[in-house]
DNA sequence: TTGCTCCTCACGTCACGTGAGGTGGC
DNA sequence: TTGCTCCTCACGTCACGTGAGGTGGC
């Protein structure tokens, strides 16, 4: 709390992520953002690097993923789940429960994964079927190109 | 008109695209299906293979890209365009012409293309980093059962 | 004739967009 | 003090969801 960490506006904010000022608001309003960003209401809205990273990573998975922002609740729940286990991670000795957590940690990601694999996988569905269009139109093109070449040359 | 091509109501069609058929309705009120479907007002709806096919491109591209309705009407239109040309391109027998037209198809399938790659990229950079992260959790959990065994034999 | 799916309004909702009117910090 | 960005309502919009009440086809 001493230290200047660069904390800025909502608008740069905004800017550096391809967002408007009103989206923030929306998500903070909808419980996806710490609300510490605004000490009193009223007052300006500021953040750090830790907060930005964080809204990168909510946009992310909705533009990635599509999700509802329910859905992106959810992940950051969990996700906040992740960070208490951690601390409790570095506190606790006993193996058992080490082993534990981290396992939970791990599907948690595999999850995930998942979720992006599935969609990777319509993508490239899709642009497979793209670039059989684009032979076939490269294709005729050369044929064309021939074509005339030969009228040229008859 | 006169063979019977398989027509199927809004339920299936829907069911089949995994949709509603409150979707499917809008579409065509936003002039993204052509509402031949419908006879006359107040009808029921029927659909042959070609109409579901092109429902489940605009639900793949509404889905894979996240484009508007708008971004898509426009996709539609031009796909439209080129059905069209393809058909001058059948009539036609001026090579000059028939390369223009085999051109501009080629350049509207590249554009299609450079936009799935540009999401295929973001989608990419989010599961690299997943990945990363369930490295981290792969080696903490074989280090802790290391570390366990040791004591049994410690 | 009985169900089932379909139809058309029409209002609700989710994720913001877009001003209206006013206050705060370099 | 002047701009600029910020603030909070609050209504609008896009892409449907969800009944309400009624008609059509195997």
């Amino acid at each position: 709390v001493s230290a200047v960490t660069g904390r800025c506006r909502i608008g740069e904010v905004a800017q550096r992520l391809g967002i408007t000022p009103r989206t923030i608001r929306y998500y903070e309003e909808r419980g996806l953002l710490p609300s510490t960003s605004q000490d009193q209401k009223g007052r300006h809205r500021l953040y750090d690097e830790n907060d930005v990273a964080r809204l990168q990573e909510i946009i992310r998975l909705r533009d990635g993923l599509g999700l509802t922002l329910d859905d992106l609740k959810e992940l950051i729940e969990a996700e906040e789940a992740r960070a208490a286990l951690r601390n409790e991670l570095a506190e606790t000795v006993d193996d058992a429960r080490r082993m534990e957590i981290v396992e939970a940690a791990l599907h948690y990601i595999e999850r995930q994964i998942a979720l992006v694999e599935a969609r990777q996988e319509t993508l490239a569905s899709l642009r497979g079927d793209l670039v059989a269009k684009r032979r076939m139109a490269r294709t005729r093109l050369a044929q064309l190109r021939r074509s005339r070449s030969g009228e040229h040359h008859g």
